[in-house]
DNA sequence: TTGTTCATTTGTCGTGGACAGTATTGGGTT
DNA sequence: AACCCAATACTGTCCACGACAAATGAACAA
């Protein structure tokens, strides 16, 4: 069983058991354990065989909390203010810097719930702009704002996910409908475990698309040792991994690290996205691309050498 | 770091440390120490710190333990055999039973990895059925039979990701182009945290569409909480729940109680999918279908209850 | 600015004991 | 035999708390 009733005086009081605390902070139960010796917060009440029982407005704190140690705070100068001083602290971020007109319009649309006329502002950007300018220009702004945003505690998470469904809705279609796909380089697409976004990997996708090269996308969350038995199977000369800012840098190091022990030589590895985009050096054998623009040379890069045979 | 290089005796050899054995294998760390001091399996290296280092052929022996284990064996009565006997184990599994031909067709496809033919295949059935008829029938026998093949060891990982990536273009190509959305109910689709797999929800998502229900679909794993803040923002009627059997009945069971309880009694809450589809009864306040016919009688019913007003 | 060193903070790993929840088994009853 | 319920065995999760690696921030030199 995930959660209890318990009833504190009148008012029946849902509690959640650590996992189910784990399950919806994203904090590990060890992170929980070490803050309530370390901090004395949280203390949640035991049940009769001493096991932990949090409420509701501490699992609300501690996903605050969580919050502003994703954006950079730390756990112990914060983690025994009070929720209104943690609310203010999230609100007082640096509002948006300037923005688009007609990004802001789409942002607009998204926060009044608008689904219908969000969904066609998107899908008219992307006849006007062709998919290669969609993506580098009005996709990665849109997500730039939407990711400051929820930081800042403007957008909910629900208006994120729906965010992500739609963009995945038109780029999917876009990268369908887009004409001269499946040449060489063949590039084998996905993610690490615990790496769960999918706009990037679409994004880049669609890129490829454009390029006119031939992608394999996995999706998200593929163990490594599955990507090296795919290798062979879909006889592709590159992988491309995607990671977003919600993985540390060392994380996605040691990730592309791990796969380089294990694939051939001939096979390229690429590795991009947010977590990388301020590391210094490559690991040997892989490449970086930190722009898209990055990713259009090495794939002109990768034609002329193999031309050339 | 994630893991090191370690040399024994001329040959270079991986280790994992037991963080990225349960990423890899799905195993908790809790479960991975449990088994070594129970059963003596696995029994990793240690590094200078007495942490545990585990080698590739545990890491694969593992993963061949959880296939059998989700298939319904006990872990103490397969953990010390060898690989062979554990290989031997998961080709021995009944073969799939008969599948009809234009099934089967699909499925030769994707074992040979002929990708784009794969997807012609899908988009024909498509066209030749419809959206309902594609998603109960042919969808429906596609994910059974992936499923099977999967846990007998006939596909790869890497195939059935490839696969959910090409249904899901396919879905939501035909949601957006599927007419007269948008009437009543207006449906929340989503799952809860843990719950990974998104084909059932877009194939819940297809039949809403072909019904003319309107669909917030805000993808996977949406913590309960922020599906209570999402209901009265998008002004939703119903709150639809997909459950894979990859989740336990019991932990479906408790989440939908879970959200029972702070969503208010005008919002109902539907549940489906395979995690559910033994279930006796349903808890207070909660809807189960077990099928895609009795979600199309539930719209119906809904409809016609809130005619007569 | 950029790098290097040192101190502090913070999350993860270690051990073993306990026990909740689930599956299996065994003994009755239809 | 088929069914049901209680006793038993199995299995994963939880606990405490010590240790220390990795990440971060501060102080200082180039």
């Amino acid at each position: 069983m995930n959660n209890y009733l318990v009833t504190v005086g009148t008012t029946p009081d849902v509690c959640y058991n650590i996992a189910a605390v784990e399950r919806d902070t994203g904090l590990s139960k060890d992170t929980l354990r070490v803050w309530e010796r370390r901090y004395g917060f949280p203390k949640p009440l035991r049940d009769r065989h001493d096991e932990r029982l949090y409420s509701l407005p501490e699992l609300e704190k501690l996903r605050l909390l969580r919050l502003l140690i994703d954006y950079g705070h730390r756990p112990g100068k914060i983690i025994n203010r009070s929720v209104s001083e943690l609310t203010q602290l999230i609100s007082s971020r640096a509002p948006a810097q300037d923005t688009p007109p007609e990004i802001q319009v789409m942002i607009d649309l998204l926060l009044r719930h608008d689904v219908e006329n969000f969904r066609n502002a998107l899908q008219q950007a992307l006849m006007k702009q062709g998919l290669l300018r969609f993506v580098t220009e009005t996709v990665t702004a849109l997500n730039h704002w939407i990711g400051e945003a929820w930081l800042a505690g403007r957008v909910a998470i629900f208006d994120e996910h729906l965010y992500s469904e739609h963009v995945q809705n038109i780029l999917r279609n876009a990268i369908i409908a887009q004409p001269g796909r499946g040449s060489a380089p063949r590039v084998l697409l996905t993610s690490l475990p615990g790496e769960k976004h999918r706009i990037g990997l679409l994004m880049v996708e669609a890129v490829l698309a454009a390029e006119g090269a031939a992608c394999v996308a996995l999706g998200t969350e593929t163990p490594v040792i599955d990507i090296k038995n795919a290798v062979p199977a879909y006889e592709v000369d590159i992988v491309a991994l995607s990671f977003s800012s919600a993985v540390t840098q060392s994380a996605a190091l040691a990730g592309l690290s791990e796969l380089r022990g294990l694939l051939p030589d001939g096979a390229e590895i690429w590795g991009g996205g947010g977590a990388l985009a301020r590391a210094r050096k490559a690991p040997e054998g892989i490449l970086l691309l930190r722009s898209f623009d990055d990713m259009r040379y090495a794939i002109e890069r990768w034609r002329v050498e193999h031309a050339r045979r």
